[in-house]
DNA sequence: TTGTAGGCGTTATCAT
DNA sequence: ATGATAACGCCTACAA
C-alpha cells in the first residue's frame, strides 16, 4: 500500500496539480468535493491522487480553515470503564478520517473550569467537543462553546439541548421498568440508592424510583432512601443504613453498579443472602456487575453508542440536522434478583 | 484572565512585533527560547506578550516544523482502569503545556496494524508516541516509529528498548517478592496463574514465580499452574481448575486483579473460604482489588507514575537522557491473605 | 544580536 | 468551470 523508503517526502497538492495539469485550487476543489467541477476534471484529478498516494496534509488545512481536525472530549466521569467505552464509541465514528479524539479530563468543581476549556478552544481550535455527563449538564459550559464558535454535542440523561447538541438516554423510564419488575417478583419494601446531588443522570433516576412507587403504590419513607457518590466505598455506606433499618427493604436499586457493589459488600458483612433475603439492581452494566457474585442485574446504558452518535453529529452536518437522538436503556436479568420470601 | 468579547482575532506573533518594535523572528526567539538574545529585549517582547495574552497558534508551528504538538497514546490493553490511568498520567505531564494526548486504540494481531500507525505517525506528523503493553512489546512497531523519525517510548516491564525510549516496571522481582510473602505466611503449595502468551509481563511475572519457587524450595508440578489471558472469567476457569486439583494449593498467586477476582468467585462457589482456606494475591492493584470481598492483596503497578514519565521522557529532551527508568512494585495487604491452616 | 525574504501546504478571493 | 494571487501564522536560511 506504500512502497516509499525512508524519507522519500510526502507528495503534496503542487505534485498533485502539476501531473494532473490543473491548479492548485482544482485540486483543493476534488478534495472537498466542490460541487461547481466538470466530471472529466474530477476523474483526472482523482486518478493523479490515488497514484501518488497524496494525503492531504492536516496541518496545513487546519491553518488555512483555522479549524483543526480534532474532536475534544471533555468529561469529568470517574468511572474508568464509561470514559473509555465513550472513547471507543467515538473512535469507532471517526475511524479512517482524518479526524483524531483529543481527551480533555476536567474538574467540574475547579473554579478554573471555563477559563480551562476556553483555553483548548482558543488555541485548538478544534472541530467539535464532545461532553460527557455529568460536565455535559453544566449550561455554562456549552454557552462557553457557542461564544467561541465551537460545534459541541451533549451526552445526558436529560433534554439538555436542542437536538443537534444532544444526545439522550432514557434513565427514568428504565428506572421506572427496573422498579415495576422488582414489584413483580413480589417486593413491595425497596430501598433506593441515589447518585450524587447535581448529577442530572441521578435526579432522572431518582424521578423514575418515584414513579414507579407512585404508580405501584409500594412502601415509601426515609428508611428506604439514600445517596451516594457513585464510588463503591459511598455504595458500601448507603448499602449499610437501609440494610440496619427496621423493617429491612427486600430489595435495593442502587443507580450505578459500583455502589451496587457496596451493596452487595454490605449484604455479605450483615450475612445476608443475595438473592435469596435481598435482591438488588444496579444501573450502567459495567463490567463489575457481571464480575461480582452473585453476578448482577442491572440496566444497560449504551454509552458506547451514544458516544458513536455524538461523535457522528459532530462530524456529519446530516446527522446533526437528523432530529433527536434518544437511546433505550434496558433491563439485564442477571442472578442478584429473586421473590420475596416469608 | 481573558476579558476580549466574542471574535475579536486573537494576536499573531506579527501584533506582538509591531506593538514591540521588533521584528517577527525577534519574537520567534522570544518563544523559542533562542540563547542569542539580548536580555533586554528578550524582556521587552515578554511584556508586550504577557499584555496582548498572545499565544502562538499551534496549528501554524505544526505547519511549519513539519511536527505536530500531539502525544499519541497506541495501546491495545483490555483494562479499562489501567488505560486511564496512563491517560491521566500522561495529561499530567503535559498540563499546560501546548501539548495534547490523541488516543489510538490498536489490535496487535490485526494485519494491518503497522500500516494504520504509519498512516497515523505520517499524517499527524505527532511529537511523539506512548506505547502501553502489550502492544509496546511489539519491536516491529518501534522500529516503524525510527523509521518514520517519530520520537517514542514504550512502556513495559522489562528491558525492551535502550533507556530514552523505555519505562519500565520491575514485575518479576515484585511477584518474587509476593511469593515470598506467602510462603513466610506457611504456605508451600502456591497456585499460579500465568498471564497470556505473548504478554511480556506474562512472561516475567511468571519467571518471578519461577525464582521464589526456586529459592523457596517451594511445592511444584504442573497441577499448582494455570494460564489465563487476564480477564475475569479466564481467571475463572483457571482458579476452578487448580481448586479442583488434589492435594489444592493453600494459596493461589494470579498474574493480575482481575483473573483474581475470578478464582475468588471459583473459590466461592467451591465452599472455599478466602482466607481461611485459601489465601490470593493479585497484580496490578485495579480498584476492582479494593472492592471484591475480602480486599484482595495485590502488588501495585505504579502505571500512572509510569505514564508520566514517559510523557516527560518525549516532551523534555534532558529527561529522556537521565537514563534508565525504573518503577518499583509493592505488595498491597489487604485481606485475602492469610496464615496455612492444618 | 537582529532583520529580510521565502517557504511550510492548504484554502479564499476574485478574476476569467 | 478554472486559475492566479494572496492569505493563514509561524519558522529557517541567510544576511546585516
Amino acid at each position: 500500500m506504500n512502497d516509499r523508503k525512508k524519507w522519500e517526502p510526502k507528495p503534496t497538492i503542487n505534485d498533485v496539480a502539476r501531473l494532473a495539469g490543473v491548479s492548485k485550487k482544482t485540486v483543493s476543489r476534488v478534495i472537498n468535493r466542490s460541487p461547481l467541477l466538470n466530471e472529466g476534471t474530477r476523474e483526472k484529478v482523482t486518478g493523479v491522487i490515488a497514484a501518488l498516494g497524496y494525503v492531504p496534509n492536516p496541518q496545513a488545512r487546519a491553518l488555512a480553515l483555522r479549524r483543526n481536525f480534532l474532536i475534544g472530549l471533555i468529561f469529568d466521569n470517574p468511572n474508568a470503564q464509561t470514559v473509555l467505552n465513550v472513547q471507543l464509541g467515538v473512535l469507532d465514528a471517526i475511524r479512517d478520517t482524518e479526524f483524531e479524539l483529543v481527551i480533555r479530563p476536567v474538574d467540574r468543581h475547579s473554579p478554573d473550569l471555563l477559563d480551562g476549556i476556553r483555553a483548548f478552544i482558543e488555541m485548538q481550535r478544534p472541530y467539535g467537543v464532545i461532553m460527557l455527563p455529568p460536565v455535559s449538564e453544566n449550561d455554562a459550559v456549552a454557552a462557553l462553546c457557542r461564544e467561541l464558535d465551537c460545534n459541541y454535542v451533549r451526552m445526558g440523561s436529560a433534554a439538555l439541548d436542542a437536538a443537534p447538541h444532544l444526545v439522550q438516554s432514557n434513565d427514568r423510564q428504565a428506572v421506572d421498568h427496573a422498579i415495576g419488575h422488582l414489584a413483580a417478583m413480589g417486593h413491595r419494601r425497596i430501598g433506593f440508592i441515589a447518585g450524587p446531588e447535581g448529577f442530572r443522570s441521578a435526579l432522572e433516576r431518582e424521578a423514575g424510583f418515584n414513579d414507579a412507587v407512585a404508580r405501584l403504590g409500594l412502601d415509601s419513607g426515609p428508611d428506604i432512601r439514600a445517596r451516594g457518590n457513585y464510588t463503591f466505598e459511598t455504595g458500601h455506606v448507603a448499602g449499610s443504613r437501609l440494610l440496619d433499618a427496621a423493617p429491612r427493604p427486600t430489595a435495593i436499586f442502587s443507580s450505578n453498579d459500583e455502589m451496587a457493589a457496596g451493596v452487595l459488600h454490605a449484604a455479605r458483612e450483615r450475612g445476608i443472602a443475595v438473592p435469596d433475603d435481598l435482591s438488588i439492581i444496579g444501573f450502567d452494566d459495567a463490567p463489575i456487575a457481571a464480575h461480582i457474585w452473585p453476578p448482577l442485574s442491572t440496566v444497560r446504558w449504551p454509552i458506547a453508542a451514544m458516544a458513536r452518535a455524538a461523535a457522528l453529529k459532530l462530524v456529519d452536518p446530516a446527522d446533526a440536522q437528523a432530529g433527536p437522538s434518544l437511546f433505550m436503556s434496558d433491563l439485564i436479568e442477571r442472578a442478584s434478583v429473586g421473590t420475596t420470601r416469608g
